[in-house]
DNA sequence: CAATTTCCTTGACATTTGTCAAGATATACC
DNA sequence: GGTATATCTTGACAAATGTCAAGGAAATTG
C-alpha cells in the first residue's frame, strides 16, 4: 500500500480558508516536489514562469536587472509562496529572476493546474484572492520602505518590520541591494547599530 | 420616466470582462457619486476606508507619514480606480492617506455591497482578481522605481513608464516625494531634462 | 484684480552616501 | 583540511543629494 505524502503547501493554504477533500486530492495529485542547490536560478527574467512555489525550507530571492546591476526586491524564505507574480499570474514572461540563496527545498503547482483548481473548486477563488491581498501588501510594504530617505532610515524601518532574523542568515550585499544601499554603506550602519545595542 | 444615470465606472468593468445584467443592475443601485473640491481629504490613515472609488475625473494621491513627513507613495488620475488598499481589501484601518489634488468627481461602491456582489455575481469574482492583479502590478513597478539609486535614474524610469504627461498635471512637489527626491534636487534635474531634450 | 499664499527656482554650503582599493573573514570546493 | 573564492570591513576621497535661505512665479482667495 502506497504512502500517501504530506505537503505542507497543503497545510499552509487550510490556514487561509477550508478545503473540500476533493480540492485537497486535486493538490494532493498536481504537487511536485523539488530540491534546488544554492544559487540555482529558478526562473530567469524574460522566460515565461509557469509555476507556484511554496518554500518548504530555504531562501529565494527577486531581483530585476536595470542599468546593468541587479536590484534585489524580495527574499522569502520557509513556509511562503513565491512566485514572478506579474509573470505568473498574467501568464506572461518574468521581468524578474527568481534565485536560491539556500539549497532550497520546494513544493510547487504549475499555472494550467493552478488555473484547473480555480475552474474546478469554488473554494479556491477566496483562497487565491485572499493571497493576491496578502502579496499586494507585501509590495506596498516593499514600496514604502525603499521611499524613506536615509538609508539609516530603511534599515531600521527593515529591522522593525519583523525582518530582524535575515541579518543572521542573508547575505548582507542582498539586504544592502533590497534597501538600495551599497554593501559598504550597510556595513557601517550595521556597526553603528551594533555598538548602540 | 426616469433617466437611467451612466456610470463610467460600469464601462470601465466591462473591459475587464463581460458583466451580466443582473450584476450591471446592481451596480446601477449600488453606485454613489460625489464631487471633492481639491485638498480633500478623502480618508485619513488610521480610519477604515470603506469606499472603492472610481474617478471620472480629478487627481488623487496616497501618502503615508513616516518620521513626521508625508511620502506619497502614489497618484492616480481620470479612469482609475482607487482605495486605500490594504485597508479596504482586508477591512481595516488604513495605513494611508488620501486627498485630491484636482477638483474630482467620482463614483464609488461601499465595501458591503462589493462583497455583495461577490456573493451573488460569480463574473464578479473575475473581475475582482483580474483588478487585484492589475494592482499588484502598479505596486511593483512602484517597488522598482524607488529601488532605482539615482535620483535621475528614477525620474527617467518615471518619464519612461508612460507619466511623462503628469509633469504637466501634478504639482512637482507630490511628483518628487514619490520619487524620493527633494523639491529642490526635481527642479534642477527638470531644468537638465529640459535642456538636454 | 489685488493681495496672499503656495509653489518653484537658484545659489551656497553641509551631509550623506557612493566609489575605489586593500586587507580581513568567512565560505565553498577539491 | 587546505586552497581558492566570495563576502565583509575599513579608510580616504569623490560625487550626489539634502538643507537652508531668498527671490520670483504661479495659483488661490476675497
Amino acid at each position: 500500500m502506497k504512502n500517501k505524502k504530506v505537503y505542507l503547501s497543503i497545510f499552509f493554504l487550510e490556514k487561509i480558508a477550508p478545503l473540500s477533500s476533493e480540492l485537497k486530492q486535486f493538490f494532493q495529485s498536481n504537487i511536485t516536489t523539488h530540491i534546488y542547490k544554492k544559487g540555482t536560478v529558478l526562473n530567469e527574467s524574460g522566460q515565461l514562469c509557469d509555476s507556484l512555489y511554496f518554500i518548504k525550507k530555504g531562501m529565494i530571492r527577486g531581483y530585476h536587472v536595470i542599468e546593468a546591476k541587479e536590484i534585489t526586491t524580495w527574499i522569502s524564505i520557509d513556509n511562503e509562496l513565491v512566485t514572478s507574480i506579474t509573470g505568473f499570474f498574467k501568464n506572461e514572461n518574468a521581468r524578474e529572476t527568481m534565485q536560491t540563496l539556500e539549497d532550497t527545498a520546494v513544493e510547487y503547482i504549475s499555472y494550467d493546474n493552478l488555473q484547473k483548481a480555480l475552474a474546478l473548486f469554488p473554494e479556491m477563488n477566496q483562497i487565491f484572492t485572499a493571497l493576491l491581498i496578502e502579496y499586494y501588501i507585501h509590495a506596498e510594504n516593499r514600496t514604502l520602505l525603499s521611499r524613506i530617505p536615509s538609508a539609516k532610515g530603511r534599515f531600521h524601518y527593515f529591522l522593525e518590520t519583523g525582518n530582524k532574523f535575515l541579518l543572521n542568515r542573508t547575505p548582507h550585499k542582498y539586504l544592502a541591494s533590497m534597501l538600495n544601499i551599497r554593501p559598504e554603506t550597510f556595513s557601517r550602519i550595521l556597526k553603528d547599530f551594533n555598538r548602540e545595542d
